[in-house]
DNA sequence: TCTTTTTTAAAATAATAATTTTATAAAGGA
DNA sequence: TCCTTTATAAAATTATTATTTTAAAAAAGA
């Protein structure tokens, strides 16, 4: 009952997660995401609550929508072959022109200024892949693809590390095509 | 002649420099600049000529006095040796409790929603480590530190690239403290 | 001492951002 | 049909931020 919405409920998400993810959260007014999703400002504030609500949403929606198929790979092959892939996927996706980074580790280094809520969804993003690459390094060492006294967890500690820095690196227009070649180096890395 | 300021304007800036280190120019308000500098709004816009103009001077500053030091081993030591403490002192500098990033790579997600002068000197301060490094790589190169047939450039984009990662992976509290342990990792990768 | 110069403190203005309110519109059900 | 409910458009409000102005203060030199 009642007048009918006309919106879209998650298309006005997924716009809005294009603009933080360009701009960041900071950079964000309210005015860009009502007028740049078209949603009502009052519609806004009484669907997700305000500019917060809206982000902590764009997060979610990310982490199932935009990243969870990269992640897949990682959970149905938990083995040496799902990180190449996983880490290869990272490496040529920074290289493209159109990378604008990770929308969660484009907040790391605003983890204190966003909303607390955020803030642990974005640490949480980063302890779910390293636990997923762990999984997979444990496995593969078990599959004798690793040298047995290697510590996975410190492995895949370092391959989320070099994930972070392709995110980052991925932001010089210039430099950004090395990085694919780095694929080979860190996983030359893990193996020795 | 004249009134004589109150200010001494390097302490104003490296205030400053602080204050942009920790929230990001984005989050940091000029109320936040004068309040925390004590310096008075007029003299800052006399001074400075704006947010824009104080953040500028807060890069130079950290370029001259904060990371310049540590280039300095670079310059010193245009070889393996010099790598090696470089990438040392930025891997426990990263895993330290107090570590806030780097201001310049802080903004690198954020480089079209500040001043383009600062976007600018973001990117040159990067090309400008990743010079350095490469120019010691090609010495160790020559001094037989390293493969023949190994490209300098792509080694010291490499380095680079962790560095990347160090800044960022730093942010992650629980985390960072693996970051020395990636030290031998990669000097591993360049000598192999 | 008075004038000039520059700084400073405080207030004023302007601009932008976030949120709330009000009135109107569009349904479904009594 | 009319009443209830929810959505929308637009305006209003509140808050915050950036910048400018004004008047007073503190020196140096004529």
């Amino acid at each position: 009952m009642g007048r009918p919405r006309t919106y879209i409920r998650d298309a006005v998400i997924e716009k809005a997660m294009g603009i933080f993810w360009q701009n960041g959260y900071k950079a964000t007014s309210v005015s860009d995401l009502v007028r740049e999703t078209g949603l009502n400002t009052a519609s806004m504030y009484k669907e997700f609550g305000g500019k917060d609500g809206l982000f902590l949403e764009a997060l979610q929606y990310y982490r199932g929508h935009v990243v969870g198929p990269r992640f897949q790979v990682l959970v149905d092959n938990p083995n040496m072959a799902g990180v190449e892939t996983f880490l290869r996927n990272v490496m040529t996706g920074a290289a493209k022109t159109e990378y604008r980074g990770c929308l969660m580790m484009n907040h790391l280094a605003q983890k204190h200024v966003i909303n607390s809520d955020a803030a642990i969804q974005v640490d949480a993003f980063c302890d779910e892949i390293e636990s997923l690459v762990e999984t997979a390094l444990r496995n593969a060492q078990s599959d004798g693809d690793i040298d047995p006294d290697k510590d996975p967890a410190q492995l895949a500690g370092f391959v989320v590390f070099c994930v972070h820095g392709a995110v980052l690196y991925g932001r010089h227009d210039t430099k950004k095509a090395m990085i694919p070649n780095f694929y080979d180096v860190i996983m030359r890395a893990l193996r020795d």
